[in-house]
DNA sequence: ACGAGAACCTGTTTGC
DNA sequence: TGCAAACAGGTTCTCG
């Protein structure tokens, strides 16, 4: 479900609420998500303090006063909502951990299909961390240009839309993201990635901050079960120019062939091939 | 080393 | 109507 626009309006959620917040009580029901869950994870929840909220690629970042992190993964389904008092009860089927905070807020973590995470890990350790170590850089921040994303591709046999996938390229796209930024640099999924180095990498760089920046202004894209972490909807799959189109006409184009759907490793992909070389 | 496909799960939608 | 197949915002492992 949550791709970086996502992910991050959900931090920018919880962080107001949470940061400075002590953890007064945590009940977990179950032991394992994707990945067992930290031993004696209540214990060692219980009584810390949250100092911030942050985000590296798809995980939240509750860095704690111990020196420790909780590192948050949503998977496809998962979600991080606040339960204020007259809300329901965090009781649910796939409701798997509610955090109590000493002030009465209550945040649960629901994840029906369990392709999230949850686990501990020193906050020293964060970059050399199995989950980080291998992680190409944020979209959004200075590392990330035309020369460093052609850099990548080249030697790239692979479909440029697969590739844009892989968050060693480049993190936080996912299977919408990806989809819409190549739409808008009018470049082909199926061409090779090492064709989109130089030029037409940056051609797509804009494109790939732009669609990322709106969609977080706009509060991520809600399709199914994804909801800030105050449960307000996104509003960004309005905006959608070809995910989850196919069939529509292509926006802005004449061509008349509208929307396709293809296959790509298993995965869905939209888009307009008169107007995507 | 790389890339495609399968696997991990549950819920919802689609098609016969 | 009913059941089975297809599909869903991600990541990681296996196999060729």
């Amino acid at each position: 479900m949550p791709e970086l626009p996502e992910v991050e309006t959900v931090r920018r959620g919880l962080a107001p609420v949470i940061e400075g917040r002590t953890f007064a009580r945590v009940v977990q029901r179950r032991t394992t998500l994707r990945v067992p869950m930290p031993e004696n994870f209540v214990a060692r929840m219980t009584g810390r303090r949250v100092i911030s909220i942050g985000r590296r690629a798809k995980y939240l970042l509750w860095t704690l006063d111990n020196g420790e992190v909780m590192v948050v993964h949503l998977g496809m389904s998962g979600r991080m909502s606040i339960l204020s008092p007259p809300d329901k009860d965090g009781n649910g089927r796939h409701d798997h951990v509610v955090f109590h905070m000493d002030d009465g807020v209550r945040v649960v973590f629901t994840d029906p299909r369990r392709f999230g995470l949850i686990t501990l890990v020193a906050e020293n350790d964060l970059e050399d961390h199995r989950l980080f170590c291998h992680l190409g850089p944020e979209p959004l921040g200075n590392a990330f240009d035309g020369g460093v994303l052609s850099s990548v591709l080249r030697g790239r046999k692979s479909p440029i839309k697969t590739t844009l996938l892989d968050q060693k390229v480049v993190v936080g796209l996912g299977n919408i993201y990806v989809c819409e930024a190549l739409f808008r640099a009018g470049i082909s999924p199926r061409r090779s990635a090492a064709t989109v180095a130089g030029k037409r990498a940056d051609r797509l760089v804009p494109h790939i901050r732009d669609v990322l920046t709106e969609a977080i202004e706009a509060g991520g894209s809600s399709l199914r079960d994804y909801a800030g972490a105050d449960g307000e909807l996104g509003y960004f799959q309005n905006a959608h120019a070809v995910y989850g189109r196919e069939g529509e006409p292509c926006p802005g184009c004449a061509c008349g062939g509208g929307v396709q759907r293809i296959v790509q490793s298993g995965r869905s992909t939209f888009f307009c091939a008169a107007r995507q070389r």
